[in-house]
DNA sequence: CCTCCTGGGACGCAAAACGTCTCGCCGTGA
DNA sequence: TCACGGCGAGACGTTTTGCGTCCCAGGAGG
């Protein structure tokens, strides 16, 4: 809701948002090195000093700064519009730069960072399900099929879709890996649906089952279609999370626990838990999307964001097929370069 | 929440938001009378040629109008976010022009005008209750006594106000008017004391009660009080209702429905209806603040706004006391004007 | 046909922005 | 106490931008 009021600004008039940025770059450089003087705070900046001083003296008369013999420091109004404006951040530039540099690094189809931690701001999550629905409507195509892993982070990505295309169908990427109801696969495919105005299809499949009923179900019709539907759908959207994180949240056995522990798991993704070295070291038994699936994709939407969730994702990217689209957050984009 | 990204864009870059008005200005000039030409728009807005050729250039580059041989019309993306920020317009600019013309026709202590109307749009009615908490911070001082009136609208204004002040008490001005629970009285004083961790009182005055019964009740040291607080108050703050919306509302009987239909009541306020020329033509019998205790208040704050509720409006500013400070938006406005 | 309105181009003046240098002030450390 | 380095502020000449104004070619409508 409140994003549009952003992306309207950046249409009508990017310049200006960009011009406070710049501000709030200064603003900021003045808040760690102050008192400070004009001309050490140019060099610092990269800008001139009659550029910088320009600057220096409109803030000066907004009274976000002071300015006196010992140099520049910024006002208590400063301070607080600093703070205060840090958590919107997220929402008005994204760190292209980042990203730039990590497709360098690693061979994706496509890779975007969002500025912030997904940790301490909640916005920096929105705002990555946000760019993730936005390239999603990109790529979709009337008939699109799109295979849907559970999660937090997959919950909020049907806030951000609009109806816009014809005879979409969102599958479960896979069943019963026991989450709690609202992030289930199966709840997420029903909103996206819902959404979207397309369609969807659940998949019923037990948390704990035996090998044998396993087998067993899988030959049910309806389970078939959803496996068939999995294994040719053109896109998955998924998120990535720590390996003991989402291993507690699911309650699992304490011998998975152990299992996990021993393996050195760091990461999880839709029911695949793997290494810091991106080696698969456990598997939840059931039914849906496999990872040999993945490879004749359109594209793969991985969202996950936050420093808890960094390496995970450095794991992740071990595995990752060439055409996955990652989107992720500062803090995680800074542990993968660094 | 939100507002605060307004004002510390206000703050650090002012340019951007008069600047996006200006701009939107044009847009919607251009959606009204296209295909139309740079000279006769200029003339239109006021503006020079060459500014506004400016303008029309930078316009034309970020795609929001298109402009060839007939001359400059809208584009798909000008309409889209000419429709989109409209909501949003009430929060980024007020019309202190109007406000200006109506003090000069009222004799109030101040008038403050929001852009939009309320019945339209959710926002226009949170902004005034967030300028009308706003101004209250500003007029309170320590050990300050605040008569509450219920209603819809006040129910809103503890989510802006903060804890600054000290030993503020809040006291419901009249019991027992037969609102829902959340718009009583006895709820926002303690809401509101609770965001400026300051004290409240409760009146526990029945909804229908006899003229005897009211009587002994006065007589009551905890109800005393709360008339002793309210006749000694400082200030008022209290919404504007339309007369019947607000007896419908509180569910009055078919008698006293007559009754109001008879006077031709248009307004109300706290317990108070009145007709067209200020008159007052019913009190819900109940406990508290009086007409005439609003003589020697510091200052009266009144908020209304919404097509719905002219005719109110327009009526309770003939028996507003001077130190009344009205909160209204645009629609009310243009019809006091008018 | 003419006429009116259109966008675009051009020209010259004024103001604002800018790079650069200088000066006097003040605190610090020798 | 004195010298020095960093400070803001002022100044000045150059460059850039913004602006007002006029003109021109083209297209639509009468």
């Amino acid at each position: 809701m409140w994003q549009r009021l952003i992306d309207i600004q950046k249409s009508i008039v990017p310049d200006i948002l960009s011009h406070m940025l710049k501000r709030l770059d200064i603003l900021s450089c003045i808040e760690t090195e102050q008192p400070i003087g004009r001309r050490t705070l140019a060099r610092q900046l990269g800008m001139t000093e009659r550029v910088l001083r320009r600057e220096v003296e409109d803030l000066s008369q907004l009274n976000l700064i002071k300015v006196d013999a010992k140099g520049i420091s910024i006002s208590e109004n400063g301070r607080e519009a600093l703070k205060e404006v840090e958590p919107f951040l997220t929402l008005i530039e994204s760190r292209n730069d980042l990203a730039a540099q990590l497709k360098k690094q690693y061979p994706l189809k496509d890779i975007f960072v969002v500025r912030g931690d997904a940790d301490q701001n909640a916005m920096v999550k929105d705002e990555l399900t946000r760019l993730m629905a936005e390239e999603l409507m990109k790529n979709l195509f009337k008939g699109a099929v799109v295979s849907v892993a559970g999660g937090s982070t997959m919950a909020s990505v049907s806030k951000f879709l609009r109806p816009k295309h014809d005879n979409l169908l969102f599958v479960p990427a896979r069943g019963g890996l026991g989450e709690d109801v609202a992030f289930q696969a199966n709840s997420i495919v029903s909103h996206l649906a819902e959404a979207t105005s397309g369609e969807h299809r659940m998949l019923y499949a037990p948390d704990s089952i035996s090998k044998a009923s396993l087998e067993s179900l899988k030959e049910e019709p309806m389970v078939k279609e959803i496996i068939d539907l999995n294994s040719r759908s053109s896109m998955v959207i998924h998120g990535i999370g720590d390996a003991l994180q989402m291993a507690r949240r699911r309650n699992v056995t304490q011998e998975v626990m152990s299992k996990l522990d021993a393996a050195n798991a760091v990461g999880e993704t839709f029911g695949f838990y793997f290494d810091a070295e991106g080696n698969i070291v456990h598997k939840v038994k059931t039914i849906g999307l496999q990872l040999e699936d993945l490879e004749n994709k359109t594209s793969i939407f991985a969202v996950a964001g936050g420093d808890s969730k960094k390496e995970a994702v450095k794991a992740y990217l071990k595995l990752a097929p060439q055409n996955t689209i990652l989107f992720t957050d500062e803090a995680v984009a800074q542990h993968l370069l660094g």
